[in-house]
DNA sequence: GTCCGTGTAGTTAGCGCTAACATTGCCGAC
DNA sequence: GTCGGCAATGTTAGCGCTAACTACACGGAC
């Protein structure tokens, strides 16, 4: 038997999607110009660029992620560290995390941060996988020592959802203090003389912004500061229901409680419930943070939405640039940027009740 | 000018990592060696691979994924598809998801699928990402035009916690029959006489199982099956809140209440404190799920665990498995697994009160 | 001994892309 | 003109790894 002459040997190469020089030898190019096409380089000719998209369309062509980090030589990898156990949270930022770090393929490991670790430890099993980045929700973000740590290994990172930004860090925050304002000023609006305030656990830098906020409205507002109106908390739902309880039991009752996120809010209409008062028509109950919670319980809570998956999105591209720019030799500027929150209004606040 | 000889060009490579070729150097071995030892072949000696292990602690080496995806002409993506707005569920899932594709290097995309998008729609969303194998976590499990459109585009997917495991795709359950009568089983070993139920939405596949589950357990109990016991929910914190209304509005009202979720047990541990019961101490109030309100509620509530993680772990496994396969050429068999659930006893569930 | 089979290792040639350099053509400056 | 300079494109050579082949030693069958 004679061998066929033409295609002897030509290993691999069996499945095959389109590559560039499929593209390159549709658009009578060269690969190279695929490539910079691809890539948004400026060198190329208005003319050839069409040429080069058209035939991408036309093959139905998407680049190799793999070759690409490959040969470009930059491959990052984000590491996602969080000790926080709210669900949502973490779902709500993997998900910004991820269109983000796909787009740039870029890829993300997801660790757990238990309590008793030390930060050397933790930076260690950074370095087991080959780091270059490091996101840090709250309350993460805000913890020194790991901060320290990472500094001290050169990993850009950014803080996200901080109350105190540092400067050797990347930070995408939402202004705590003026939504905290905006939703108390929203009360006050509505009517209401005795406002109370349920603050979350004074351990978080954003539970000082928040009281704070609500200070400053009523302040501006020429309201007293009542204290009694101030009950502590500390973010879980029973410390809501305690919180609820003292506050329901006052001589003089608040007509609204704004508390410091949806848990204790939720706790709060559990507890105004119980004691037969209808929200919102008897009390109105406000809550922070959108969580799912917000919309599960009913009414549902009126609440403060950050913007998670977006917060998320642009720190992993502040990581992005910033491994880039460290790739490149130039020293990475720090972005502090500050993202708009939402007052999301849902039925469990109404107008002061009519003694 | 002569040449200095040696450093011609060599271009590139300034970063470096170390590579197979310094760990191969270092043991005295081929590149080609040190890749068999990484990727577990089985033909080579013992001593060589000895070697080699060494130099690859030595070194701190990690294989360069992009490299290897790229060589190995094998790099799937994997699409998880979603539309449960349970962002509890989707982080647990992601997680696992994650981990397990970060070990094979797959890439996942998270695709969200809204409610009104035709099957075909979301489809060709898959396409253009190039798509190689689709995770289907509840509800989406149980979408029959969906799962239709996946199967005639020969996509190797997953049904996640379904109750209705169809032939042509992989799935990952928990014995939902077995884990609601196990509970309703632990109600009856406490002494309870009146147990009620509410359903799910009887959308989902897994209601009716757990209605099923509870049933059988009265029955081989001896126990007749009141009807007025079993109000029908929908999943949702407000179906749970009218269920548990209309339960314990009863002439004689029931000493314990499961509800087929967390949210639902939730609804009715509020409805109970509003009518002034205590829980568990004047009846008792179970779940299913362990979401996250299952510990924010207080008291904490018993419920029925599912292995979430594992079960994406798991799902994401098989998937790696089936691309693999279908590269191969091979025929992919289909797997049907069924993970353990696990009871978690917490403040919600007592005895039967002594009347 | 020759032969083949088998188990262990090494060689070669890419995977798909892009960095770095090379080339071409065109324009204005001298 | 011719030369430098620039802008648009092409060429070459890898990025780090592994598929597919080759090479060789050993050992038993004939």
């Amino acid at each position: 038997m004679v061998e066929a002459g033409q295609t002897r040997k030509r290993k691999r190469r069996t499945q095959s999607a389109p590559t560039v020089a499929d593209v390159a030898r549709l658009a009578g190019v060269s690969p190279m110009t695929v490539s910079r096409v691809i890539n948004r380089e400026t060198a190329v000719m208005d003319a050839t660029r069409d040429k080069v998209r058209e035939a991408i369309r036309a093959l139905d062509y998407v680049p190799n992620s793999a070759a690409r980090s490959l040969a470009g030589g930059r491959q990052s990898r984000i590491a996602l560290l969080h000790s926080n156990p709210s669900a949502s949270y973490l779902s709500e930022f993997l998900v910004g995390t991820l269109q983000e770090a796909g787009a740039s393929d870029a890829q993300l490991v997801v660790e757990h941060c238990a309590a008793p670790e030390s930060a050397e430890a933790l930076a260690a099993r950074l370095d087991a996988h080959r780091v270059d980045a490091v996101l840090l929700p709250p309350p993460l973000c805000d913890d020194p020592a790991l901060l320290a740590v990472l500094q001290a290994r050169g990993l850009p990172m950014v803080q996200i959802a901080t109350g105190r930004a540092v400067d050797f860090a990347h930070a995408v925050t939402i202004d705590d203090e003026r939504a905290a304002y905006a939703m108390t000023r929203h009360l006050i609006d509505r009517g209401h003389e005795r406002i109370a305030f349920i603050t979350g656990d004074t351990n978080q830098t954003v539970s000082s912004l928040r009281l704070e906020g609500y200070r400053r409205a009523l302040r501006e507002a020429g309201r007293a500061l009542a204290p009694d109106l101030v009950v502590e908390g500390d973010f879980t739902y029973r410390s809501g229901l305690a919180a609820a309880e003292t506050l329901l039991a006052l001589a003089l009752p608040p007509t609204a409680i704004f508390a410091s996120n949806d848990d204790m809010a939720a706790a709060a209409s559990a507890v105004a419930h119980r004691h037969g008062l209808d929200v919102p028509r008897q009390v109105t109950i406000v809550g922070y943070d959108d969580t799912p919670i917000a919309t599960t319980v009913w009414p549902e809570l009126t609440t403060i939405r950050q913007p998670i998956q977006d917060m998320a999105r642009r720190g992993t591209q502040l990581l992005i640039a910033a491994i880039e720019a460290k790739r490149l030799g130039r020293a990475a500027s720090v972005h502090h940027e500050c993202l708009d929150f939402e007052l999301v209004l849902r039925e469990s606040d109404g107008d002061r009740p009519h003694d």
